[in-house]
RNA sequence: GGGCGAUUAGCUCAGUUGGUAGAGCAGCGCAUUUACACUGCGAAGGUCAGAGGUUCGAAUCCUCUAUUGCCCACCA
């Protein structure tokens, strides 16, 4: 027998080694494409989605560095410029209402008493600070970044970027000014997409009744206190009930409050529902905007940003909360008897995703991008929707699993115009300046005197939408472009497929003419043991940090890995990381014995047949693994790596070549199968599990080797 | 209301183009210092949700039903 190492005769420990193979990784500068030895004429690259600058890690981000270390690591080690671009996203609302939070807390103070200037200096030296954090702990789980080329979703870099797509829209009319219903967030200030809304099921009441007993016609709500903002009632064109109104107008008292309504005829009206006469809202009503644009109606806004009644002639309404101001008309329509009916309904409310708030629909004057506009395109006449419609349609990029597409395609079906503008300042600011009635657009702010530019900031996914090419030099033309554009991959989670994705498609076909990735891979979410979202409340959260101490990093990818098909979800329990930890030990144990029986041959000898036609059966089993990663079949090829290594190279094959060698029965073929297929597997293994294979790799590499993770596939 | 999934061993899930049902964990029996007890060997465990259809052959393809999850939607 052999003498082992003295690092190999004691049990792998993985937290001692994995730090310091990690800056062994990083120092030999392999982890930058421009360093990688060797023609490699195909490039393969990837961008990073940015986790949020004042995140930390958890097992969402570590789910997504496991995949994509993964195949970066099998990229690389199959020859391509194998490029994987990291970078963090400055989260505009997230990260500043963190940040307000934190100093009401400490000094009693807003944001309004602090100051536009001396607020953003605050919010950019507490995201420098965190971001420290969670790149820290991107490189804990081994992945591969090359960490030259990091980017930040607000960096000088990006700014530019921004102010130029912003710019380029706006010259190709696709960006404008509107007044719209939008969706307001009386917590947040500000205005949000339609992404960023989630509905809510909640219990309300359904009132029918009448404005006053002089009115001819009985309409329904759940929100009688927005009837004071009406200004009509639509019927449908065909309904014989109400026919004879059409056209007239009536003024009414209704609360307090004179109200003047015309009464008009639309198609939008359903004759079944209600009474068949809606009132109309146009102020507080996405619908009932949609309707007054149609009919030319006035519109009066009687809710205000903070979610109060205002501007009303019955004085005790304004400054009432909009739930209590609909208790009070509830009250006032009892007394004067005009309800005709109560019914309870359970209704979807509309919610603002980031602060829970109920949205108040209200017409604002907002920045939009629209996406239904006509332009000309490189020379054709089509729309973003088009644009965003014909790369999936005509497989530029496909989308895996492929069901997500019609979940895309319907997506941009029902896509209206994306609000942009934000009311909040942390962000990339509007490139627009005002004096007096003039308005300017470029890049730069206007010379001479004057000029203000717009207070708002953009949607935070303005600026991760351009992340594939911002990252690599646009509107620059670099030999990055060049070289990785379009990526050839994009890894994240379905959840994000409309706000990032989509958004991204929008971005690089509009202004590049091409796909931003060959290929969209989403993965599902991470759940607990028992199938349940990782929640504080449900006190479940599995800590990556803390699954990377106790089983090795190793083990928790390994644990993301198999079994996660694409699309589906991910139930995650301890017991399954302790099982690649111990596939970890087993991998260190097998490898232990191999070069204790193997002294003797360092070199290759000629296999017996019985050898060669296990061997052969590896080469058949490399093959399969390498398709089902080139398919991005991760979650069968970690499985058949973990299945070949235990089952058949250790229970089998090492088992009955033991006997040989201790007999002396053809040794020397025996001792030769064993180190090839030891070493082979090491290299195979190396994308799921990088730090025991490089490990290992050190004593059993051959003088003229590199590094693992450089090694031929 | 519309769309998309899921349903396979006690639990968690694989099953790539249809060809005699697989793994991990748990449980059961045996082995007792073996490279590895973070182990090995063995046995047990399933009408693949239900019904119908296509086929020589269906967990896999088609239709319907049930249960369940997710996404989308301005019924006032």
């Amino acid at each position: 027998m052999k003498q082992l190492p003295e690092q190999l005769t004691k049990p792998f420990d993985a937290s001692s080694v994995e730090k310091e193979l990690y800056e062994m990784w990083e120092k030999s500068g392999y982890f930058n494409p421009d360093n990688l030895k060797g023609e490699r004429p195909n490039a393969f690259s990837i961008v990073l989605p940015p986790p949020n600058v004042t995140g930390t890690l958890h097992t969402g981000s570590a789910i997504m560095l496991a995949i994509q270390d993964t195949i970066v690591r099998f990229k690389r080690m199959k020859g391509y410029k194998t490029l994987w671009l990291p970078g963090t996203d400055h989260a505009a609302i997230a990260t500043q209402s963190k940040v307000e939070k934190d100093i009401y807390k400490k000094e009693g103070k807003t944001r309004h008493d602090i100051g536009r200037e001396e607020m953003l200096k605050r919010i950019n030296a507490f995201a420098l600070e965190s971001q420290a954090t969670i790149l820290t702990q991107m490189r804990s789980m081994g992945a591969s970044l090359d960490w030259s080329r990091l980017a930040f979703t607000l960096d000088d870099e990006r700014n530019l970027a921004v102010r130029t797509m912003f710019n380029k829209m706006y010259d190709d009319g696709l960006i404008y000014r509107g007044q719209r219903i939008v969706n307001w967030d009386p917590k947040g200030q500000t205005t949000i997409s339609d992404d960023e809304t989630e509905s809510e099921e909640r219990k309300g009441v359904m009132y029918t009744f009448k404005y006053s007993h002089d009115f001819p016609i009985a309409i329904s709500s759940t929100r009688p206190e927005t009837k004071v903002g009406d200004t009509a009632v639509a019927v449908h064109p065909d309904d014989e009930r109400y026919k004879e109104y059409i056209g007239k107008e009536y003024t009414v008292e209704f609360a307090g409050c004179p109200i003047k309504i015309k009464i008009i005829a639309d198609n939008a009206v359903e004759k079944d529902f209600g009474t068949g006469a809606l009132g109309v809202t146009p102020a507080h009503s996405q619908i009932d905007w949609e309707i007054k644009e149609r009919h030319n109606l006035p519109s009066k806004q009687v809710i205000n940003e903070y979610a109060k009644m205002y501007g009303l002639a019955n004085e005790e309404l304004n400054g009432k909360k909009v739930t209590d101001a609909r208790e009070y008309i509830v009250n006032w329509l009892k007394e004067n008897n005009l309800i005709i009916k109560e019914e309870e309904v359970v209704q979807n409310v509309p919610i603002a995703q980031r602060t829970g708030a109920v949205i108040e629909p209200l017409p604002k004057l907002q920045w939009f991008i629209g996406v239904n506009k006509t332009f000309n395109h490189f020379g054709k006449e089509t729309t973003l929707k088009e644009l965003m419609r014909k790369v999936v349609d005509n497989k530029e990029t496909s989308i895996l699993p492929d069901r997500f597409e019609k979940v895309y395609f319907h997506w941009i079906d029902n896509l209206r115009d994306w609000c942009i503008s934000r009311q909040i300042w942390y962000g990339h600011r509007i490139p627009v300046w005002y004096k007096g009635g003039e308005i300017y657009c470029d890049t730069e702010a206007p010379t001479g005197d004057g000029w203000t530019q717009d207070e708002d900031t953009l949607d935070t996914w303005f600026s991760s939408g351009l992340w594939t090419f911002s990252t690599l030099g646009w509107p620059n033309k670099t030999k990055d472009m060049e070289t990785f554009h379009p990526t050839s991959l994009i890894e994240t989670g379905h959840d994000i497929l409309f706000f990032w994705i989509a958004r991204m498609i929008l971005f690089s076909t509009y202004a590049l003419n091409e796909t931003p990735f060959k290929q969209i891979y989403l993965h599902g979410l991470v759940r607990d043991a028992k199938g349940r979202k990782m929640s504080k409340s449900l006190d479940n959260i599995l800590d990556p940090r803390e699954l990377t101490k106790k089983y090795g990093t190793d083990a928790l990818r390994m644990s993301l890995l198999v079994g996660n098909g694409p699309g589906n979800d991910l139930k995650l329990g301890e017991d399954k990381i302790k099982a690649y930890k111990n596939f970890a030990n087993k991998i260190w144990n097998a490898t232990r014995f191999v070069l204790e029986r193997t002294t003797d041959h360092e070199t290759d000898v000629e296999l017996n047949n019985e050898d060669q036609a296990v061997y052969d059966a590896w080469i058949e089993k490399r093959l399969d693994i390498t398709s089902d990663i080139e398919n991005y079949r991760l979650h069968l090829a970690s499985e058949k790596v973990y299945d070949y290594f235990w089952k058949v190279f250790c229970d089998d094959i090492i088992e009955t070549r033991k006997a040989r060698i201790l007999e002396n029965k053809e040794k020397e073929s025996a001792q030769t199968l064993l180190l090839k297929l030891l070493r082979e597997q090491i290299i195979t293994i190396h994308p799921f599990m990088p730090f025991i294979t490089e490990e290992i790799w050190k004593y059993i590499k051959r003088d003229s080797d590199d590094i693992l993770m450089v090694t031929s596939w």
